[in-house]
DNA sequence: TTCAAAACATTGTCTATACATTTGTCGTAG
DNA sequence: CTACGACAAATGTATAGACAATGTTTTGAA
């Protein structure tokens, strides 16, 4: 849907400042879908971020900055957002013994239990959301999207 | 730069997803440079994003309810908004005779000469950001975009 | 005419985020 | 060996955001 539709705003000549736009848009577009799926669950987008860093990492476990560093995003506080985790029974915390200033994270087996029931809603919503393109014009708005963050 | 080196991530096959998840980063990666310049003037993204409503209306005012449609973040809280806004000298709410419901906030000088003093620095921080893309792929993302939410 | 519903805005509350500071641990230069 | 800087995580605090509940004013149908 055309930007300044859908904002009600008069025309944005500035093709750049028009694209930056559309890129916040869209993402406000999709994180209002993304977290109807997410509530239902009870999780917020970035617990479900760390959830999936952690399968990832396919049973090693992780410290909390190298967590942080993989994030999107790197601001919010990753002791904390594992704190909540942990509460749920979704990841352990292990001090490590050769380093005692890092924590080591392991995601448990609830965790991967509801990682198993969230994540195909989620690419199902991701399908659902992107209908309207081929999967052609996906490729090419991943890689504009790359060229543009080189 | 290739979403799965920047998350550090495993390959992410399905076309759509990684769509998303490109969307989702690029979002994030363009907020942490615009706060910077945003900080530096104490306003807020929707903060700004408010202004520039205010602006776009050309001196005539706009109640809240109207305002909460043309922003981005649609959940935010327009009422107090308005009043840090307001605080701050850059609004003025007026309650509306015709229709008591209704309080018509406009845009004051202050507010105006500040925006004038923020929107270049934004702009240049645009074509800054967007610099490795031409013009005409500029154009090219923002149909993408638009269609993806058609 | 009246009153229930709708329209607008405000307020309250809980959680998330940003940012700075503090605490505890390690490596190493002197 | 020890003092200091760097590193990793935790904590404190202020602000923003989400969401529900509430308070007014208007509207429109019975």
């Amino acid at each position: 849907m055309r930007l300044e539709e859908e904002l009600k705003t008069a025309p944005i000549k500035d093709p750049y400042q028009r694209m930056m736009l559309n890129i916040l848009l869209t993402n406000y577009w999709m994180e209002d879908q993304m977290s109807a799926i997410m509530k239902r669950y009870a999780l917020s987008k970035q617990q479900y971020n760390v959830l999936r860093i952690l399968k990832g990492q396919k049973g090693n476990p992780i410290n909390l900055s190298d967590i942080q560093e993989r994030m999107m995003h790197k601001r919010s506080n990753a002791t904390r957002l594992v704190e909540k985790l942990r509460k749920k029974g979704l990841v352990e915390r292990v001090l490590c013994e050769e380093n005692r200033r890092k924590v080591e994270i392991t995601i448990t087996q609830p965790g991967l239990e509801l990682l198993k029931e969230v994540n195909p809603e989620i690419e199902a919503a991701d399908h659902q959301l992107a209908q309207s393109l081929s999967k052609e014009e996906a490729v090419q708005l991943s890689d504009l999207l790359e060229k543009l963050r080189s």
